[in-house]
DNA sequence: GTAATTGCAAAATGTTTGCATGATC
DNA sequence: GATCATGCAAACATTTTGCAATTAC
């Protein structure tokens, strides 16, 4: 999605383009798996005074608008990201704790098997998976 | 796991046992996806006045046990379900909110590739898949 | 009897809401 | 200028913690 688009996009819903707006964007481009409060805090080294509650009021409606998704990573806030960045999964180390992903291809089966036996269509944004890594197990 | 082995487990740790603990577990087990609140009413039915904060520590003893797993499928509060229980894969689908299961086999693919090509040791209790259903695609 | 566990109250954390003020269209 | 969005404060929801009283061993 082009930088003009999403605006059009927002316009034509009857949303306006704000600073706000713009700027919570870039920081959850940026960040990558960011919980709300880091969003917050990132989109303040830049403007100040924007509010925890704008944020939160921007990343449900950046995910109605499906350029975001979220993900409980760990045990507190979620984490949200890009939704065009994320057609790949999450996956969780309970050792570490650490956050890689991995190329779509490894869920295609589970995806196909899901589509053809229930007619479930798969949110791959919003995969995480669980288990420990090669150096934690 | 038996009745008995679990209490020996915990006994072997160092941890008592208790009408508490053992009525979490009941609750856990009947209730299937339930929430610490849901748990701590199910529990007031048969015992009066256990504190919901007794009811967190208990599941994360549980849990730590292995004994129980816990989903975010929601929004809100996670939700709870006995580890044995849930060799399988939980559907969510965000048009109804209806939550279903899935055989394993389905995910056998994905816990294999991330085995060979990672090492990644997958904890499918943890796995939930999010999407829209039949009904609602 | 000793040590672990509980209940309670309070604090901490995360999220939502009402409303007056301010900004976008 | 009309309407939408923001900031602020307060409410709400969920989870954790300290500590005295209680219970399991």
């Amino acid at each position: 999605m082009t930088e003009t688009s999403w605006h059009e996009e927002l316009r034509a819903r009857g949303y306006r383009v704000t600073p706000q707006r713009q700027l919570v964007l870039e920081a959850v481009k940026a960040l990558e798996h960011a919980t709300p409060e880091e969003i917050c805090n990132r989109v303040r080294e830049t403007a100040r005074g924007v509010n925890i509650s704008t944020v939160y009021r921007t990343l449900e409606l950046l995910e109605e608008l499906g350029m975001v998704a979220h993900n409980h990573l760990g045990h507190g806030a979620p984490t949200y990201h890009l939704a065009a960045d994320a057609d790949h999964v999450h996956l969780v180390c309970r050792g570490c704790g650490e956050i890689s992903e991995v190329r779509p291809e490894l869920v295609q089966t589970l995806v196909d098997g899901l589509d053809q036996e229930l007619g479930f269509a798969t949110d791959v944004h919003h995969l995480t998976v669980f288990g420990r890594c090669r150096k934690c197990r």
